[in-house]
DNA sequence: TCGTAAACGAGACGGTACGTCACGTCTTTCG
DNA sequence: CGAAAGACGTGACGTACCGTCTCGTTTACGA
């Protein structure tokens, strides 16, 4: 235990509660009102916050966004180890389109199209979503890989794409639905090729 | 022959001349500029032409640039008849490939954050493009299905997904490129599930 | 003395140097150009200052024009007590001539017109200016009357429309000038009547 | 008597229709809106003329306006003769105001306005208005002092702009009303002064 | 009875200025 | 002395009209 007080900062303390106002605000928004239609003025409003708050935080809407995907991102997609390869990825990428199809999927979309303007969240975005979920990914195939369910030489970066590509695909072109059907399509793909 | 005129619009004619200096600037301007720094005043300004008159014609920015990618979008992208769907397949998603890698990759990746904002604009953006082009590639499928190159009952708008998403998806990303290797891989695998 | 603390809004306060900036700039820009010369783009520009901020202090052009109208006005004009009715009008009317004459005149004829227009503006022009000049001529002319100067029924509102009426008028069409035996002339038209 | 046949000027000839069509747009237009809400897009389109006929009769809206209000000008105040100056001005001061006060007042307001603002206009307006009005009612002045109900030495165009500054004067202000106490109060000064 | 030529309607053109919006920064006061 | 509040300069937005131009059509004279 401590007993020496912490030397508190000068000057007034960080409203900790500002941050939270913030991405709550953010969630709000979210639910009436498009990505698109965000806007710093408005967050800041929103969130009872100056707008150079905001700006001391986040460098642009899409970070904020992030974040509050971010709290949320793990409850939705975990990862599962049934002990068979086929079961896991059935699940796994039944998930994912699950939580896509649910309400994420707008977001997301958002997200990955600020990605497309933006370098610097577009780094950000892809360590956080798009590695962090492919990493998962990747982990299952090579347990997979290791009980002999696939090829030895098989390319798991590969696999990954093949997954997540059509995925995405038909996420942002919406041509076609993420329904269960298109999980075990892929599913089956990714046992038989690999 | 044909007997019944064609009763000409009223008023002055639609200007050729501004219409194209519209699209040959913005082509200009894409090579220094990115496609987000572009704004209506700028291109007008650099097309010399009246703010009103591009809002007369296109309804956004995004549309003037999918104009513009129209234009030379046939001259890149063939769609190949060997007798051979491997041969089919290679030549066509390498030139894909080779097209989104020579310089028509950024644009694409920004037309496509583009449709995720503006539906308007997203319905175009896929008819013209997005199923334009799966629509080749499917037509060069079903040729190899009908030589019994793929299996029956191959489901051949899946095998489209799966060659298209991991495309879109790597040219998102950047994780990785659309090098040869890939455009084998992906080829290899599509022949041998289908 | 005052216990009562003046609080303070919150927030950046107006920036005085703006304000004045603006004034400058216009009365500057009114010396090479006519008043319906004048856009807020041009004002804005000249002044160093944003658009938005010339909207948020003024609704229109009139209105700014018409405030550096009256930073100067009471400087052209005073109210004369020299004891005798006829003098006080001598020197009244032929300031005000005088002071139409040498440059004020072409922004009144301005400010008169766009009252005509803009019913928001005109009752501000008519309470800055019209009445405010009236209230002193007729100030004038009641210690006249209370001198005996003037019948003792007599309407002094109808004698400040006969002589700002003839001023105004020959002001707008230009058809006389508004020298000094104008001058005479209307005093002596009023002594005589009144 | 004049031999020679006039030239008929080759083409087609000027469209009667088209002009009144304007002329009666406008009137109409005027009804329901106001002076400065006119716009040439607008009479074009009301009219049923092109732009460009608008242009090659008039070249401005004041104009279009000038001759609408031309049209019916001296139906309103017409010139008395009574063999009496006073009954004379109270039938021609009491017809100008009651034409004023009738509807005339909104449009003449936004004439001299205009006249303010456009030199051209300004001395078409003073021409076609003003200037004629003052000759009728100088003339009747001179009969009047012909007769001997004035001075001899009466100055007859500051009679004249006691008499036509006061009612301007109120109608731009709108201070106090064109009434017949007014028209009374006015010619009494005339006649008394003069 | 036709060809010619001017005026017509329509409407697109290059422009200018509008009034609004959101940006990201700066300058206060308050806690 | 940092957070909150909000005014600031900036610059693009999309709109409304401007006055001009270029069409194909209509009309009435003169050859």
């Amino acid at each position: 235990m401590d007993i020496h007080k912490v030397k508190p900062a000068p000057g007034r303390p960080r409203s900790q509660q500002a941050m939270e106002a913030v991405l709550t605000a953010v969630r709000q928004l979210l639910q009436t009102t498009a990505y698109k239609e965000l806007t710093m003025e408005g967050i800041a409003k929103a969130a009872g916050v100056g707008k150079p708050t905001l700006y001391r935080w986040w460098p642009n809407i899409a970070s904020i966004v992030m974040d509050v995907m971010r709290q949320q991102a793990h409850h939705d997609v975990g990862v599962p180890d049934t002990g068979s390869l086929e079961s896991d990825l059935l699940l796994y990428i039944g998930d994912t389109c699950r939580s896509l199809t649910q309400g994420a999927g707008g977001i997301m979309r958002s997200l990955m199209a600020e990605a497309q303007f933006d370098d610097g969240f577009a780094q950000i975005f892809r360590e956080s979503f798009i590695s962090s979920r492919r990493a998962m990914l990747i982990a299952l195939l090579q347990r997979g890989a290791a009980r002999g369910e696939l090829q030895k030489d098989a390319d798991l970066e590969l696999l990954a794409d093949l997954c997540y590509g059509p995925i995405w695909y038909r996420l942002l072109n919406g041509h076609a639905s993420l329904d269960e059907p298109f999980v075990q399509a892929i599913t089956a793909h990714i046992i038989m090729r690999g």
